[in-house]
DNA sequence: AGTCTCCATGTGATTGTATAACATTACACC
DNA sequence: GGTGTAATGTTATACAATCACATGGAGACT
């Protein structure tokens, strides 16, 4: 119900809440994708390339007028249009995820395993972490079944502190 | 991503996927309402109630905006800050949710368990049903336990098809 | 009663998010 | 090369949410 920061591009750089070694990270899942839309019969155009190496680049979720700026400064299409149909293909083909809480998007961290996944933000510094929650979907499937309800995807997001803002709190 | 309707105010009335008196239910909810806003001396003020009125008689997820109309031609005002102020108010005090998913509001179906809900989304007919899912919860509890997230918030939402959806399309 | 204060409401303006609709261009395939 | 399909580009607009500021009313207190 409120807003941290008006543009989502907050700083502070990690995947998840731990570091690791951002270049290779980046150019794997580049890699990774390449792949996967070559296997797939996908088109990875220039755009839908451009747009997952902005968020990869950011490693957090990120507004679509956000990606829209930066496509603009690299001589793409400036209307919001460009932007959304890019993240739609990424979203739809499991290269990325839409953070539903945040109105933003992130490249997805384990791309290739086909998953469901879970996040978790941090409501003080904007982190997403991803995780592979396979037992909060079987609990959903559970209760679905009760009902003879059928699910194709499954939103869940928890919102609260992550570690290192805890830690800074108690100092 | 897609969105079936220009506004979500869809025909097709149901709780949930089951049938129900609906005047019954209307009213009980809002006694309730009443009760429990005496008993924590909160300010249960027209505006408050009309647009728990309007989310009851619905019975389904409504767009902020829907609702401000209503609110107009009920003569309250007409301005964005008169609806989200109350629908604040409502989903704060748990007397309504917000769908991440449709960015959109339903009033809640179980008043007075303190509750983390989650819902099922059908994409044809975009009725809600609210579920009790503690076990999605603790599910959730257990991944950030695992990280030392704190979790405030949650957001549990399966998008698909409901029954009634489900048996329509066999025939 | 008076009045002070707090909270709620009302309004105008603005920012952010997302789609509709349509024209054009690039590609794959025959 | 011609044709169908998918992707891109652009304009315009709808929908979602907040800011800032003015007004008014309910309750607490004297």
């Amino acid at each position: 119900m409120t807003r941290e920061s008006k543009k989502l591009n907050v700083e502070n750089g990690s995947l998840g809440f731990a570091q690791h070694d951002h270049g290779t990270c980046m150019s794997d899942a580049l890699t990774a994708a390449d792949a996967r839309c070559a296997a797939d019969g996908l088109r990875f155009t220039p755009v839908r390339r451009k747009v997952l190496e902005i968020l990869l680049q950011d490693h957090r979720a990120l507004g679509a007028y956000t990606i829209l700026d930066r496509l603009r400064e690299d001589g793409f299409g400036s209307q919001p249009p460009v932007a959304y149909r890019a993240l739609d293909f990424l979203v739809t083909n499991g290269l990325a995820h839409k953070i539903e809480r945040l109105n933003a998007f992130i490249a997805c961290a384990h791309t290739n395993h086909s998953h469901t996944p879970a996040f978790m933000i941090c409501r003080l510094c904007n982190v997403v972490a991803e995780a592979l929650s396979s037992t909060a979907r079987s609990a959903l499937l559970d209760a679905a079944r009760a009902t003879g309800f059928r699910i194709e995807r499954t939103v869940v997001e928890a919102e609260g502190i992550c570690p290192s803002c805890s830690d800074k709190a108690d100092a």
